[in-house]
DNA sequence: TCTGAAGTGGACTAAATAGTCCCATAACAT
DNA sequence: ATGTTATGGGACTATTTAGTCCACTTCAGA
């Protein structure tokens, strides 16, 4: 939402809004599916039906537009991991969002990876503001896990002492390596493995 | 070594494996600061102080170049991975290891990320023979692994019901899951996090 | 309803880029 | 020695790509 508009301040007729947003759509498969560098805007420019001056007229520039596609993944991708883990507070449920994510993934054989974490590797090194965006998106994220940590630590389901920032991140490495283990394998398999390790540590952390 | 020589079976000169060197060793660089999209045959020639006729004298095109840059990128870390852990026997072995590739990536911030690893993202969908490439390698550092973890076990420090296989690719998603959150976040804390993490799951297993 | 700003289409440009070609020189085998 | 093959330099081309420009249309508020 922060770097939506890259003319900031102008005005932004319903019309406007829509041919914006088809951009932001077609850039957004298309890079998923290509990569960032490989997607040329021309390219955007023919899946979206939209016209060059369109785009100019909306962004700055290709990493304007990278941007805001960063902004469009992000949104959605935090709001679907809002609703899938919004609420849980058991292992179970960690168990059963795994599954969706696996079998998510599985659809594709595991290529492509993660919508975010994909974004991330290519463009980090590339663009400050958008490497800033991204990290700010996967603590967000990991914030989401945080919270069902905490709730199984007030349940009793995890020991008190437990450190869940800590056990956030390691879980959320375990999904992103497994996403690039699978997406290099084209095999789903190591990301369950390795989100099955991560899980049964945090099992295993009230057993003791 | 397998996809080494674009013209098979050609005479090959001790000046002429030179310059091929020269071309690869060029391309790595680049391709581990710029990636692989973004590095350009013209930087690579500019940078190897070589002509454009060398390059597709010795490579059939970017693709090939691409694929012998993952073959001398796989050999380097293989061979420091196997020196690193080929004799490792014990858990503070493991932490050693640990400590070094912390450090080392600490000494970026994070930055440009495993070099396995981003090559494996940004190449795997898009060449399905790099892709191989790329997972067999990943296979074989698995393995490396998975040899200390045996070790662990015949000495007693690991149950003989785990599986090795299992926590090695665990510990593997963890590093690469780490690597990539560091170079998002550029600060390897999280990296060092994460592997923590899965090292104290290993340690864990054999104190119930 | 009038006016200025937002929205639109598409031709055009300049630069970059992968890949080709040809001719020259060095190395090797016999 | 000599023919053959590898190595080398670098100009050249066709294409792609990001980005510009301008004429035209639609919209929204005074």
């Amino acid at each position: 939402m922060t770097t939506a508009d890259s003319h900031n301040g102008r005005r932004l007729t319903a019309r406007g809004a829509k041919t914006r947003a088809r951009i932001v759509a077609a850039a957004t498969d298309l890079m998923y599916i290509k990569g960032v560098g490989a997607t040329t805007l021309d390219e955007v420019l023919a899946a979206s039906g939209v016209s060059k001056s369109q785009l100019y007229h909306h962004f700055d520039g290709k990493d304007a537009l990278v941007r805001a596609v960063i902004d469009h993944v992000g949104e959605r991708v935090i709001e679907r991991e809002r609703e899938a883990l919004g609420h849980v507070s058991t292992i179970r449920g960690l168990r059963r969002w795994r599954d969706a994510l696996v079998q998510n993934n599985a659809l594709r054989h595991g290529a492509y990876g993660c919508a975010l974490g994909s974004l991330a590797t290519e463009v980090s090194d590339h663009d400050a503001l958008a490497r800033q965006a991204l990290s700010q998106l996967f603590t967000e994220w990991q914030g989401l896990l945080a919270g069902v940590l905490r709730r199984l630590q007030d349940s009793g389901a995890l020991p008190p002492e437990a450190s869940t920032d800590q056990l956030a991140t390691g879980l959320m490495a375990a999904l992103q390596g497994g996403y690039m283990l699978a997406q290099t394998a084209r095999d789903v398999t190591p990301m369950a493995t390795s989100i099955d390790m991560a899980l049964a540590h945090i099992e295993s952390l009230s057993e003791r």
